[in-house]
DNA sequence: CTGAAAGCGCTTACAG
DNA sequence: CTGAAAGCGCTTACAG
């Protein structure tokens, strides 16, 4: 003897169960949950009053047989180890999270093979598109095999320009960062980065010289200090540069942990941030940029919104729409390191 | 006129049309396909040929919608924007990844109501189970209405006690941060933490309190200081420890970020760490613990072994067997800002 | 307004 | 060893 409502013991309830508990066919059962076809008002009341009784759940399954959709959508990355899916991630996760959609999350590890079998498994399960977000900028050789679906590449563009793939502007965020060392009076700036081998350093630099090629001006040692991504790197090269041009009066950051090391050699140094010098971080790295002394202006490349915006072209695509590939552009993140002089 | 294989055009193919390739029954092919029943040899590799041609993929809605299991499992996260989830959902992914379990991947932005529509939608794709990730320590209710498979709670812990709950033991990663300064030659020990509405920053301090007293000792200003998680208070609080006893020879940071701010305090007031001064942090995050002068001795949780426990664990129970709660030790992690006096 | 029937793609007894 | 048939849970024409 229990209180549970009546039906089937412990087996997860049907249409069948619903259509039975409230006198009708399962067809009307359905039409009547659906809210589709003439129902009679009455006729509806009692099946959805059975329905709420069971916990009647329609099973997705079914439903996606008969239809062909599946309201599925998956998720690969190549690292979720990098913070950069995270928040494209995030974004997707917004997109979809309000909706009716849900998302299939694979980590290919960086592995081809891996990759392989993830696609594979998705497209058993009948997914009615996928999102490939990497964590490189440098393009990728497009998903393998013929994916019987839409495909949005996030981030990490495909290799093949037909695909559709959203990604960020970072010639324009390197541009961005000068302007603003501009902006602050800064006319000796150097550009400390990361490793050449990175697309994305290899942009930013290139954004970074052609805006002061254009106020007339040339990087401090007139060429990036290309390195490592992390905070030792922008300490050593950040001392470096100070003691072969003491001018220097500016500093972009290709990350913001490389500024994090430039602002504590500068400070070892007793040179004031940003009196002195002003300098800018990259990426917005809340954690790093937000904490440090003095807080840290960053270019920020808006990844969640990113990851959003891969989310609606997707869906868009799922409905028969074309969308285009295309590049969105950073912002300037102003906190205390970087300034204008009083 | 192309080059693609026959059938059907622009369908994804079906074991129908596998079947109708290789000449045989739709029953034979699915044998083969799936190595069951006693099959001709010949036969079995003719309709794996005709597989292959058309690139056909098994239709997991149908086996599922038959079989009762969907290789599908259910993913709940209350926040990606913490660091905590992160490496709890890899090791999930780690867990499941290489077998044949697609997980769903949802966060509910630490709203019920959100969670709710979570849970709904994954159970009307019959997801064969639940993991819920939690970011913080204290319990939290279990899943509201009637959910008819398996479910592993981790990091959170779920308020009832019958629930699986698969947490970390803070408590004794308190324990085992005081040991090592112990061991370490230091008897001057002070705690900086969080906010003690965390329960984490409680069991924390509740397990260095009891090994300081076990050792006839107490901390240094006789209570933790309780404030935030952040650099800043790191800071402020170790100039307030120094300047009120300088004979504090150790610091047990309740994370690496509190610690951060400890270290760069210390570096101001010209202590040696880890000469006159051992420092000890929490969470053993990368970037904040290994790029800090000196480096972040830290405790780690091994969250990401937590995750793929969890998908384990949650994985026998979807096969009938009924894991219990558990609590898993933190390790430590030695870097330099601990080293023992030479 | 309501219901019987067919069918989505597969697997599983059950005959042959 | 092979195949015809039933059925998983649902929706959608099509009759009544």
């Amino acid at each position: 003897m229990t209180n549970e409502p009546e039906g089937p013991a412990n087996r997860t309830p049907t249409l069948t169960d619903v259509a039975k508990l409230a006198g009708v066919s399962v067809a009307t059962a359905s039409k009547a949950i659906n809210g589709r076809g003439e129902v009679r008002a009455t006729t509806r009341v009692r099946v959805l009053e059975a329905a709420e009784l069971l916990s009647f759940a329609p099973n997705a399954l079914a439903r996606g047989l008969l239809s062909g959709r599946t309201g599925t959508v998956g998720l690969l990355t190549s690292d979720l180890e990098g913070r950069f899916s995270i928040p494209i991630l995030m974004g997707v996760e917004d997109a979809f999270g309000a909706g009716q959609v849900s998302v299939f999350l694979c980590d290919a590890r960086g592995d081809a093979i891996r990759e392989k079998h993830h696609v594979q498994a998705l497209l058993s399960r009948r997914v009615d598109g996928l999102i490939v977000v990497g964590s490189r900028t440098d393009p990728r050789p497009p998903l393998a095999g013929n994916i019987p679906v839409p495909v949005v590449y996030v981030y990490d563009p495909s290799a093949d320009p037909a695909d559709i793939s959203l990604t960020v502007d970072n010639v324009g965020g390197g541009r961005l960062a000068v302007e603003h060392l501009l902006a602050c009076g800064r006319r000796n700036i150097a550009h400390i980065t990361g490793d050449a081998v990175y697309r994305a350093a290899r942009d930013r630099a290139e954004g970074a010289a052609a805006t002061l090629a254009a106020a007339g001006l040339t990087m401090v040692g007139d060429r990036p200090y290309f390195g490592s991504w992390d905070e030792a790197w922008g300490r050593a090269a950040a001392r470096m540069v100070v003691e072969r041009h003491p001018e220097v009066d500016g500093i972009f950051c290709g990350s913001d942990q490389i500024a994090r090391g430039v602002l504590e050699t500068l400070r070892d140094l007793g040179r004031d941030v940003p009196g002195t010098t002003s300098v800018i971080g990259f990426d917005n790295w809340e954690a790093i940029a937000a904490h440090s002394r003095p807080r840290l202006t960053s270019i920020d490349m808006n990844l969640k919104h990113l990851g959003s915006v891969a989310g609606q072209r997707l869906f868009a695509a799922i409905g028969g729409a074309v969308p285009t590939s295309e590049q969105f552009p950073g912002r300037l993140v102003m906190r205390e390191s970087s300034l204008p002089l009083g």
